[in-house]
RNA sequence: GGCGCCGUAGCCAAGUGGCUAAGGCAGUGGAUUGCAAAUCCACCAUCCCCGGUUCGAAUCCGGGCGGCGCCUCCA
């Protein structure tokens, strides 16, 4: 029962310890809020959201902690072009990244720090740099001097030496190509704040640097974002941070894969906004990409996306296309269909089952149900599958087999329709799998139904067609009864025939 | 060119040295049903190719072929 990380920095799996027993600080590098946000950024939330619950469930105290990243070349590039303030398109676009992160499930975040909250910070952590040696000022500019740090590029495996860039617009303020901003100096009319080398705004990744610090230490557990991060971003964090501090900035570097949009097209984020005429024949549109997020989740819904995401384990690349997370979403009917029958059978809502909140809690002995040996059996490989680096594409598979189980058992020892029947173990085993689909996020909370006026309408314009349509049967108008179901089937309601009486469902 | 990842059934995807290679979607056959739907049962892969290590490899090593990422302020 020991869980094992997967650790970008040393390249393999290694056994979890925290730094203080029994906590645990994750920082995750959220978005820069220059725009809306696409469904690339929702992988990184939606697992470090998983890796909370898994840990939590584990018996962890834990802060997750995920940025935002207000202040950027790009947010004052889109506030010139739109006359508003930069302020205003971090808000419009903080508020879009809260409503899609709330859509798919993702309610575990403790602390979203803003860099333009943490200029004290930043500001100090450069002057200490500078004091340390290992920054200079320069024009205005202050950049990390990269030679200085003899572990320069030790998580991704670069020397100094081999780093060829031309060092960009800023090449003849620098010492050297690859040394990187920590601060910019203002142009006329942008945003900017005071500080001992002029007025100005941070560079990109001390923010990072100086948020993790503030609120999670000089070394915490996790560090967490896409893979695309991990260089320049992370690699230019480790070096100031530990350059200031002169100690280990993260305990476990752990990094999402990509979402992909389609072999030809590439990836979904990024650069390939930048390329122009080519744009990839409106991939990002096609791809749920900008703008197309929120539509996405209201065609499938967000605990689909979830789910798909949570489907394959998160270091792969995903191919994402609306065709695969519908694929996904009718294996999630297909519980649904099960929780309906566990309403059926109890007259209880699966939503409203007690359910264990911590592995120890968790823990039961079957005793002589089958059943239950069973459902045991799976939840301690589920269990098994979380610990080995959150392998919630494993993990969903025991969750599969479990609901077979179940299904099996009421099917066998026809449970349904039977008001004698002892419903004990049943309850035990839906139990067990509330806990275990909780930590993956999913079935957390029942299903909105339609709220609109009509509802109660339709419930009872149902009802009377399932009336008349059982009536029908009684007599053997099969002709009648079919037409019913035909005609509804098409107008995309389905009609399911039990013994205790016809139900329906959209879809 | 440098650093790194991946190639498992029609599709998606676990498994990374040893029981019958998870699971999902699709499909086929069966049980159930008036017929369906839902559910259950059964069937459905020897793991890109070649060579090597080993008693034994999808899993390790070498070489191919193929796909992808980063090296450019993209999660």
């Amino acid at each position: 029962m020991t869980i094992r990380v997967y650790n970008t920095l040393s390249k393999t799996k290694e056994e979890f310890q925290t730094v203080t027993p029994g906590k645990v600080g994750i920082y995750l590098c959220g978005p820069t809020v220059y725009a809306e946000a696409h469904i690339g950024h929702m992988v990184g939330p939606v697992i470090f959201d998983t890796v909370k619950r898994y840990l939590v469930y584990s018996g962890y105290e834990v802060n997750l902690v995920v940025n935002i990243t207000d202040v950027d070349d790009k947010l004052i590039k889109k506030a010139t072009e739109r006359g508003i303030s930069m302020e205003e398109v971090a808000n419009e676009n903080i508020a879009d990244y809260l409503h899609n992160l709330a859509a798919l499930g993702v309610d575990q975040i403790d602390q979203m720090p803003k860099a333009t909250e943490t200029m004290d910070g930043i500001i100090a952590m450069v002057a200490e740099l500078i004091e340390k040696g290992f920054a200079y000022a320069s024009e205005g500019d202050v950049y990390f001097e990269v030679t200085k740090d003899p572990e320069y590029g030790k998580l991704t495996n670069r020397t100094v030496e081999a780093m060829q860039g031309e060092g960009g617009e800023a090449a003849s303020r620098k010492r050297s190509p690859g040394d990187f901003a920590l601060w910019k100096k203002a142009k006329a009319g942008e945003p900017s704040w005071k500080s001992p080398w002029g007025d100005g705004r941070p560079g990109w990744h001390i923010e990072c640097s100086a948020m993790s610090k503030a609120i999670l230490g000089e070394t915490f557990d996790i560090h967490g974002g896409g893979l695309d991060l991990i260089f320049p971003h992370h690699e230019n964090e480790i070096a100031q941070s530990e350059c200031c501090h002169a100690k280990p900035m993260v305990k476990y570097w752990m990094h999402n894969g990509l979402l992909r949009s389609d072999p030809a097209a590439g990836k979904i984020g990024g650069r390939a906004e930048r390329e122009g005429a080519a744009e990839a024949g409106g991939k990002m549109s096609r791809s749920g990409g900008a703008g197309g997020l929120a539509k996405l989740i209201e065609r499938q819904s967000g605990e689909r996306i979830r789910f798909f995401l949570l489907r394959t384990h998160y270091r792969s690349t995903i191919l994402f296309s609306e065709e695969a997370i519908a694929e996904a979403g009718i294996g999630l009917d297909s519980f649904y269909r099960l929780f309906e029958r566990y309403e059926r059978l109890t007259g209880e809502s699966f939503f409203d089952l007690p359910a264990a909140k911590t592995r120890k809690e968790g823990d039961f002995e079957p005793k002589k149900s089958e059943l239950l040996v069973a459902i045991a059996k799976h939840r301690d490989a589920y269990l098994e599958k979380m610990d080995d680096d959150f392998n919630t594409g494993g993990a969903v598979s025991e969750l599969f087999e479990m609901a077979r189980l179940i299904n099996k058992t009421i099917d066998q020892q026809k449970l349904e329709g039977d008001k004698s029947a002892d419903l004990t173990n049943i309850k035990k085993a839906f139990s067990v799998l509330r806990e275990l689909t909780g930590i993956l996020g999913i079935f957390v909370t029942a299903p909105e139904k339609s709220s609109s006026g009509d509802s109660e309408l339709v419930g009872q314009l149902m009802q009377l067609l399932i009336d008349v349509r059982a009536s029908a049967r009684q007599k053997k108008d099969f002709e009648m009864s079919d037409v019913i179901r035909d005609r509804l089937t098409a107008m995309g309601v389905t009609l399911e025939d039990r013994k205790e009486g016809a139900t329906w469902r959209l879809g």
